[in-house]
DNA sequence: TCGAGTCAAGAGCAGTGCTCTCTTTTCCTT
DNA sequence: AAGGAAAAGAGAGCACTGCTCTTGACTCGA
């Protein structure tokens, strides 16, 4: 990587950047509205007016294109997370993670082919690479943080002891959080992570039909129970 | 439909069952090693020697295949649940609990692409009939009857009181429910299948990546103790 | 026995990812 | 300014896909 790529100096250069960007732009709308098993790179070429041959120019393959489009879901996922934690003041650990979890859903509610593009089956065939690793991490991050404040803070649930092979099994989630979180608590903040995830495609993969009211407001009232009573057994307060 | 489907009389009726089983498990061979999205029509039909326009005689399209293999697997899965939960003696209720969660969890780890065909993302364009209800309902189904149990013999948790409008938003899931289950505790029940499937979504699709350790006991042993949390925060208890 | 119904086969349509070659355009160096 | 190198576009082609339509062969029951 060198610095010409912050500063595009040629006219090549700059259309290089240009269409690389129309074509991930065209991408990420035909991945909102068809999903990512009908993404077609000659139906990008189409609407972006050129040769299916010309967008191996810039794109090395279907693969290469899903990644960019998979990193781009957990970056925005994940800044969305950040920003609605960080909308309440530190000290309301509850707040917080009810706005993070709220953030969450409601982006996937706006963007539901590409919540299930990282977080529903994977891709046959495709292996997601090691760029998107840290991408993926952020919206965890953003749980564990508030559980790690409020750690900080000495108001925290008392740790509970645990089985030496359950408290083995999560050696690289805390050599992560660095010490400071007890077993106990990172295992109840990884329940909290999977019922989130789990309601959230539960809903928005259709099994909640003839279960919950379908209406929006009756949902997200749902939702909301729901995640309260999973901050409560976290063990989350207010400020 | 008529009688003689029970029994095929004729040669021909007598080919026809036994090739649209063929056809059937050599599908279901294909999904379990390619997943849902490259089932191929065409390559079915060249593992059974015919002609790709033959299979159309007796698989309308695509999306009907589909169905068979969702149906199926909602079926396979849901018997599943309940024999590991009929294992333990009916008053063991976190035992009948826990062995339901491990019986999902287990069969999903020995059928990943079934278990992703249906509870990961849905596929585009497919909308699925309403012969899949039934046979979906049948793992929530079992995990709703030890609360159910549970409440019959009076050991359940005393029902807390609800928002009118949580109240409200599982009308049609307290319509199913009977009015024997407590409100509170449908939502319990509900927050714990979410877990369940979000445990083993995360698992199963690659998000527990340096998260939790990856040997299969270290597995189990994660596993084990989050179902069980949950259970207890279920107020359910053992013989 | 013969007509109705059923079935396999093949051709064909429109689409896919991707590769190869050939031409055009752009850029950098001499 | 000119020429060579590099990059980009265009198009053909390969091996696939789901699906439709037609054609000829077969089977079954009246």
């Amino acid at each position: 990587m060198s610095v010409a790529h912050a500063a595009p100096r040629t006219a090549r250069e700059r259309a290089r950047v240009e269409i690389t960007g129309e074509i991930l732009s065209t991408a990420r709308r035909h991945l909102a509205r068809d999903g990512a098993a009908a993404l077609s790179l000659r139906a990008i070429a189409r609407d972006l007016g050129m040769v299916s041959s010309a967008v191996y120019r810039y794109v090395p393959n279907r693969d290469a294109l899903l990644t960019m489009l998979i990193i781009d879901a957990y970056e925005t996922i994940g800044s969305t997370a950040e920003r609605a934690a960080a909308n309440c003041v530190r000290s309301d650990y509850l707040g917080r993670f009810l706005s993070c979890c709220r953030g969450v859903r409601d982006w996937a509610l706006a963007n539901p082919h590409e919540y299930a593009l990282i977080y529903g089956s994977p891709v046959p065939g495709y292996a997601a690479p090691a760029e998107t690793i840290a991408p993926a991490a952020r919206v965890p991050i953003v749980l564990l943080s508030i559980l790690a404040d409020q750690t900080a803070d000495g108001s925290a649930l008392p740790a509970a002891l645990l089985d030496p092979g359950v408290e083995q099994s999560i050696a690289p989630l805390r050599e992560f959080a660095g010490g400071q979180v007890s077993g106990d608590l990172l295992l109840r903040g990884l329940a909290s992570w999977a019922t989130l995830l789990g309601t959230v495609s539960l809903e928005l993969f259709g099994h909640l039909q003839n279960v919950v009211v379908e209406a929006p407001a009756e949902r997200a009232a749902f939702f909301d129970h729901q995640m309260r009573q999973v901050a409560i057994g976290l063990g989350l307060v207010g400020s």
